[in-house]
DNA sequence: CTGTTAGCGCATTCAC
DNA sequence: GTGAATGCGCTAACAG
């Protein structure tokens, strides 16, 4: 074990003193070019890590972050994310880091761009962005970028923008995975629908369609082309769906596989179940308190999951590594694991984040 | 944000000094019983946590962690475990804690001891154990019990002991699922074989015995009983496998779906390809780099894991935890998500702990 | 531009 | 038993 090499070793090592080693370690300028190329010098062969516990005891500005997502409870998929943010800020709670909320309807345009221009407004050192509306966040992106504010995704990355950092998911391969799901839970010649929410929302739709392009290339892969038929629900009225649902499977009564592409597969669990309907197999995504109850009684067969509490915290630790150690990535996109969850290993999702 | 409360505090409104707070704090005895009381009372009412990064500052002593587990490279199961060690040790690079491994070998027994009388040794401040052998795993608990170091399992927690921490897999949940996915995967008429490895070990044979229980369960409340027969290979000998296992599905052609209760589904993966065998699924334990890459080509439909990463990692933590914040929790048995994988979702769980 | 110095909150040590 | 003093490595503010 070599001794950790200090500030003040290489103050000495390169003819200066420690504050000048603080200023070039830090990019606070007011350095001489001598003194920064001398300090430079020792730092390119001793490999230098600085002490964090002592770092932050001596910090005294804290760190302001702005966090914007669509506003969601506690066992839904946008609350799984919020709370992985508050686990890593409880977590680091010994950095003085101020995070403020920036909650949106995700149904509602005018709300995300009111919650955007807030931001903007605020002058944080960093934010955190949980997108649905894609224009608006390119323009809040753009501005951010203007003011040298970085920052970074959770759920999806949106294109044409710069952020240091972003977690999400290969909606592709969760589509292929739903495929296969169902291929293996039906008989081969039957058919299985795809079901997908009538409501706008420029980017889920974009997510929607990456996943069901994958779910359709499984299909082709595996020889039941033929057998995929598509169909649509309302998120918004409940009442409409069972007549629409139930309709639609009478209609079909060779489908015996429903993938829903999107976190309400409670909703046609609860319409099969009140019609008694028993030998259509649900696959769907997300564990929201719903999910998870219909996957309890057997009503959903599967979810697939994106480990929102993890992408949460992920995001706030990056944003902290940004902010004080001044990491940089190289490629900031990192994609999740994709997690398939049945009623056997359900229980053991409870919690994602280490404790 | 109320402001954090500090030792200082704490002593002003007990009306002792700081230096008395801290006694009390981390139980170094030497404190009246009336100011003992006094800084109680106080502590009840606010809720104290103290900085960690101070405390890590001024803490002269650093601690010393043993670790033993089976010796293996990595890309096998036990390396994972340790890479989530080494992940961990890292992370906490800033508190001085100096960790030695303690490796054996698997198959043999007086390694084992030899490792163990080892850490007995070396007095060290906590001890995590990958055990292998219960009866050796028991006396060594036993010892560090009556020297007070305590100890964390990561793979499994054996009986009869008192671990600050353990972190493992619910057995018999991951025969239940290896069932279910056999059972999607085959044909409802066909029957299914579980191979397992004749080697002994004593511990392993035990979580293979949960896993086989929850298999059978499965099969049982499917209504697929019947249709179970069970065989064995070699771990060590890969030559005689091949006769035994083509013998077996010659003699068995109904077999169309195979459960390997260990992580060793790419030994009969190999040998199937090798005989042109396809319509038989694997399902195995594991993410190993022969079993991932089985998995790519198709010779293995899919994999049961038990993060080994993230349990290194996590017990790592949980005796950095419990040595410095003297953390200690009532139910110390953690279970880890069983993740299901699918050449789909593979290239996702590289790294699974946070970076 | 640069060196020096005063804390940061806590653990530890040493007088009392 | 207890309070006060010292130092951990670093940041920030100040004096040159």
């Amino acid at each position: 074990m070599a001794k950790q090499i200090k500030i003040k070793d290489i103050a000495q090592m390169a003819g200066v003193s420690a504050g000048t080693v603080d200023r070039v370690l830090h990019n606070r300028g007011n350095v001489s070019y001598s003194s920064r190329e001398a300090v430079e010098r020792v730092l390119a062969d001793v490999d230098y890590r600085y002490n964090i516990h002592t770092s932050a005891v001596s910090l005294k500005k804290g760190y302001r972050i702005a966090i914007t997502t669509p506003a969601a409870g506690k066992g839904e998929y946008w609350g799984s994310i919020v709370e992985g943010f508050r686990h890593a800020l409880e977590e680091y709670s010994d950095i003085n880091i101020d995070c403020r909320y920036f909650f949106y309807n995700q149904f509602d345009v005018y709300s995300c761009r009111s919650a955007f221009s807030g931001i903007a407004e605020e002058h944080p050192d960093a934010v955190i962005i949980g997108p649905t509306f894609i224009s608006e966040t390119v323009a809040l992106c753009s501005r951010l970028d203007e003011a040298g504010i970085p920052y970074a995704f959770v759920d999806s990355a949106i294109e044409d923008t710069r952020p240091f950092a972003s977690y999400s998911t290969d909606q592709h391969a969760c589509g292929a995975i739903i495929g296969r799901l169902l291929c293996s839970m039906t008989p081969s010649d039957s058919s299985i629908a795809i079901f997908s929410t009538r409501r706008v929302g420029n980017r889920r739709a974009n997510n929607s369609l990456e996943r069901m392009k994958g779910f359709m290339d499984y299909m082709d892969s595996s020889g039941r082309t033929g057998h995929v038929k598509e169909a649509s629900f309302s998120a918004l009225d409940p009442e409409d769906n069972e007549n629409d649902v139930t309709d639609f499977l009478r209609a079909n009564p060779d489908v015996k596989g429903i993938a829903v592409m999107n976190s309400r597969g409670y909703i046609i669990a609860d319409i099969l179940k009140a019609n008694g309907i028993e030998d259509v197999k649900i696959v769907s995504f997300d564990l929201t308190h719903s999910n998870s109850r219909c996957l309890q009684d057997g009503g959903i067969a599967a979810l697939l999951c994106q480990r929102p509490q993890l992408q949460g915290f992920n995001a706030v630790k990056a944003a902290i590594n940004r902010l004080i150690y001044k990491n940089v990535h190289d490629n900031p996109h990192r994609l999740m694991p994709i997690d398939i969850i049945f009623r056997e290993n359900l229980p053991y999702y409870r919690e994602i984040i280490p404790d």
